[in-house]
RNA sequence: GUGCCUAUGGUGUAACGGUUAGCACUAGGGUUUGUGGAGCCCUCAGUUCCGGUUCAAAUCCGGAUAGGCACCCCA
């Protein structure tokens, strides 16, 4: 390999995180850990209890899943074979995989109907842009086991409970029905002889669609689809009266919640396994505070370049950031002996937690360190030991200078990490069996004694 | 898959085609190992890559790569 000269060589440029995803450091760590306490903690409220399902499935749960002609599975599925010759692909959505377990693991002999939650990674293999990542998180709510609206409803309910806790305050819930096999398969007819009729004026993304999956002609986004989809024949017209009955419910189960929605007649979501209702979440605030954020920036030179960022973005439109459906055939679709009725939803995390509207939750139970131990002199680093074991049995997180020697560089060092308190334990300390407690603000101080030190560390915070 | 934009130390930036690529922050070390967020000194570290135009390229051109945004689709 030729080399420049006046380069250093070095054996190979030190890899990076792979194309859409993202080491989670930091606050955002925190607030990731926030979000995931306080969404089960609501779950569990509502009565769903937890389930965690391996990251890797076998392709089929997700082929005869999601649906074989559905873009997850079609082109954004990561899949792998293992040496044994097993078809594994990374899990591109929650449902189909609880759906799985939930027959695997004989949930049908539980009281019906069961409650589960979940959250974590999941993968799609496209291109990463804003609010979507190759790698992304979900949180996920499903009802197993019955056909009742007000399944529906709770899930429904639950997440817009979360979201609201996250600190949206405009949810608009977009809602539609596909009704059930029967309504579906009759309206899917007469789609398709409808769209037949001008195939000549669609596009040939909607030409293959009305193949493979017509129900997704009403997806597209395509300008010359849009009189034709205006003129379609709409989904609610052939439901049957229980299919007509079950949605009227759901909408009434809304309204009693006074969640703000909006039947989409077009909403047909690009998952294969849905049946009646379907439903997207999106936020109607208007977003956009990042012009308080860029005024910042000092007026001068830099106000052109400012200026013509903000030209530069559009108005961004708003981002799902949960959605679901119910799913009645999709348990047969993987392969059970009857049919387990089911409704879920998952909340697209990332995008939750980029949202200029959310205020951050402090996670409970992983806890951001609020003091900093500093030690000094060897003699009270032999009994720096026994400190830190006191505040380990208090449950007091902490960040400590193991390295460094000298006070102002430790206090430096609590400073720069933003720990509010310092704990100052030196030879006099040691001696006297006490702590020094710093209030790194104020740089006010206290020696505490270290019997009391527990107590006072909690209540200071 | 497709289109548009971008590419300088770890980070943020500067350099009419013409000095040794400048500055700030960060990091590490030092400045008497007990009260900091200050100062001073030192150190590590950069033009993404390949080619072209030119006496001369960080700068112009082409390509590659990577990232951002948008389409498709989705959480």
């Amino acid at each position: 390999m030729p080399s420049s000269s006046n380069k250093k060589t070095r054996m190979k440029e030190p890899p990076t995180s792979p194309k859409g995803m993202q080491d989670i450091i930091g606050d955002s760590y925190y607030r990731y850990q926030g979000f995931f306490e306080k969404a089960q903690e609501i779950a569990v409220y509502y009565g769903f209890g937890p389930i965690e399902t391996p990251i890797l499935e076998k392709e089929e749960v997700f082929t005869s899943g999601v649906g074989q002609d559905t873009d997850i599975v079609e082109k954004e599925m990561y899949s792998l074979k293992t040496k044994g010759g097993t078809h594994l692909v990374l899990r591109p959505e929650g449902t189909a995989a609880v759906v799985r377990a939930y027959m695997e693991n004989g949930f049908q002999s539980l009281p019906q109907p069961v409650m589960l939650y979940y959250y974590g990674p999941f993968f799609r293999h496209e291109n990463p842009q804003r609010g979507r990542m190759r790698e992304f998180r979900q949180f996920g709510l499903e009802i197993l086991g019955t056909p009742k609206s007000i399944a529906d409803a709770i899930i429904i309910r639950t997440t817009t409970a979360i979201l609201k806790e996250m600190g949206f305050k405009k949810l608009c819930v977009n809602v539609n029905t596909l009704g059930d096999k029967e309504s579906r398969n009759a309206y899917v007819r007469e789609l398709v002889s409808y769209y037949r009729k001008h195939v000549n004026a669609l596009c040939a993304n909607c030409r293959q669609r009305l193949k493979n999956n017509p129900l997704r002609v009403l997806d597209c986004k395509e300008e010359k689809c849009q009189p034709l989809k205006a003129e379609a024949p709409e989904s609610v017209n052939f439901l049957t009266p229980d299919s007509q009955q079950h949605f009227k419910e759901v909408l009434e189960y809304l309204e009693s919640m006074e969640v703000e929605y909006n039947i989409d007649k077009t909403l047909v979501r690009g998952i294969d396994y849905y049946s009646k209702t379907v439903f997207e979440i999106t936020t109607t605030d208007t977003e956009i505070p990042e012009a308080g954020a860029i005024e910042e920036t000092p007026a001068g030179e830099d106000s052109k370049k400012t200026s013509e960022a903000r030209a530069a973005v559009p108005p961004m439109p708003p981002l799902t950031i949960a959605a679901g459906g119910r799913y009645d055939y999709l348990a047969k679709q993987l392969g059970s002996r009857k049919d387990v009725p089911g409704v879920g939803a998952s909340i697209g995390v990332d995008r939750v937690l980029t949202h200029p509207q959310v205020k951050p939750l402090d996670p409970k139970i992983i806890k951001k360190p609020k003091v900093y131990f500093i030690q000094l002199g060897f003699e009270a680093k032999l009994k720096s030991l026994s400190v830190l074991e006191i505040l380990r049995k208090a449950k007091i997180p902490l960040r400590q200078a193991l390295a460094k020697d000298s006070l102002i560089a430790q206090l430096a060092v609590a400073e720069r990490l933003a720990i509010p308190y310092a704990l100052i334990f030196g030879q006099k300390e040691a001696v006297d069996n006490t702590v020094i407690v710093r209030n790194m603000d104020t740089r006010s101080q206290e020696t505490v004694p270290m019997a009391e030190l527990a107590d006072y560390v909690k209540k200071i915070k």
